[in-house]
DNA sequence: TTGCAAACATGAGGATTACTCATATTAAGA
DNA sequence: TCTTAATATGAGTAATCCTCATGTTTGCAA
């Protein structure tokens, strides 16, 4: 992204200048951000203009600076907004399991989604991809991650009580993010590399997780 | 990155506009291949300022776009000289392995060769960093990532020999993607975590080409 | 109902920066 | 020495992010 904004050494995390309080501004905000999805879907994050933004929302250009202070604001709150939705998901797959057959079966299924949401979401295939580039996405990136993987650690204090803490941490952060590695990797290849890709991944951290 | 460039959808290759052929002439692009690094080691590529490059060189901003077509050209001439490098080293600790100990003993000095660059050289960090952004860094990375997985299954192929070749090319590659991201994200924790992920991973990636 | 403050809306214009191009200069071969 | 191709220059162009002075609407208290 971004001439001015990258220009700016303090990448400080890019929040609404302004939130939204009186319901016609509301609205407005969802059309900013709907008119901003369907432009990354159709040609990226960075081909993305403000202008064109405000345009396609049908408001004016100042009315999107009224609530998101710079371009990269926009893409965080629809990023953060994929990984509330997602955390919730993966909460409740991993909530329940309680032995290793169960671990196989829930974390085979959440890379499956995952696979596929990276598959038929372009929205999010772009903004995952371009996270490492901008730091307040590779923070939420991480956060993500650290909240998933307490999720694993948690199941994975049940199925090995005795195992060394911060040993389970390490490897279920190094999971998740390996995943997201992987998912961006796969959909960069084409379907067939992808999908073995994939699948070796499963049964890498899966053998990671239950052995230990 | 930047505007005008982000904005053209056709990111190909970028490659030198013009082959300095004169003695003056690559004497001065090296000058501006130095003056970039510098830049992006004191503040990144994308606080990189196309002028500034051609100041802090000595040339004049046209001599500049000569012999680069834009700004990613510079950051991949960069790039490709590190990986130029990382390969030969890689290629050379590989190439006399013949048992399991002996892959433990090189991949292992590998990743800690590796995690230091990634520590100690800003350029390199910043620049594979940015990977994701960039089509053309990322195609550079993976053909970095597929010539390095030759590497490893022609080792791979030495130590288990009846082996589908098929599965050791898709763990090699995945290796070395996953330990791309795994170095990405041990530079952005802290030190101690850093070094525990890296750890994890040289076990974990040991494991899948050890024991397949 | 009316008055008022705060929230919201607007878009022309400022500022930055990647990149071009017409022109001038230098090197290399005939 | 002459000619041509390579190289050098930097003022100017165009694109785009973002600001801000000004106008409008909303909620609410008197």
């Amino acid at each position: 992204m971004q001439g001015r904004v990258a220009a700016k050494l303090d990448q400080e995390i890019a929040m609404p200048r302004r939130a939204p309080t009186q319901q016609r501004s509301r609205e407005r905000v969802e059309r900013m951000l709907a008119a901003a999805a369907a432009l990354i879907a159709e040609q990226g994050s960075d081909a993305m203009r403000m202008g064109e933004v405000a345009e396609r929302a049908g408001v004016s250009i100042g009315s999107l600076y009224q609530f998101f202070p710079d371009k990269r604001a926009i893409v965080w709150a629809l990023a953060e907004r994929y990984t509330a939705e997602s955390q919730a998901c993966i909460s409740a797959a991993l909530k329940d399991v309680s032995d290793a057959e169960g671990l196989k079966q829930a974390f085979s299924e959440l890379v499956d989604i995952y696979y596929g949401m990276f598959l038929a979401e372009p929205v999010m295939r772009d903004i995952w991809s371009g996270t490492q580039a901008d730091k307040a996405l590779r923070e939420l990136e991480l956060a993500d991650s650290r909240a998933n993987a307490r999720f694993l650690v948690a199941v994975l204090k049940r199925l090995r009580p005795g195992a060394d803490t911060v040993a389970m941490e390490t490897a279920a952060l190094l999971v998740w993010q390996m995943g997201e590695a992987v998912m961006r990797l796969a959909i960069s290849v084409d379907r067939e590399e992808g999908d073995r890709l994939v699948a070796a991944y499963k049964r890498m951290a899966l053998r990671e997780l239950v052995e230990g």
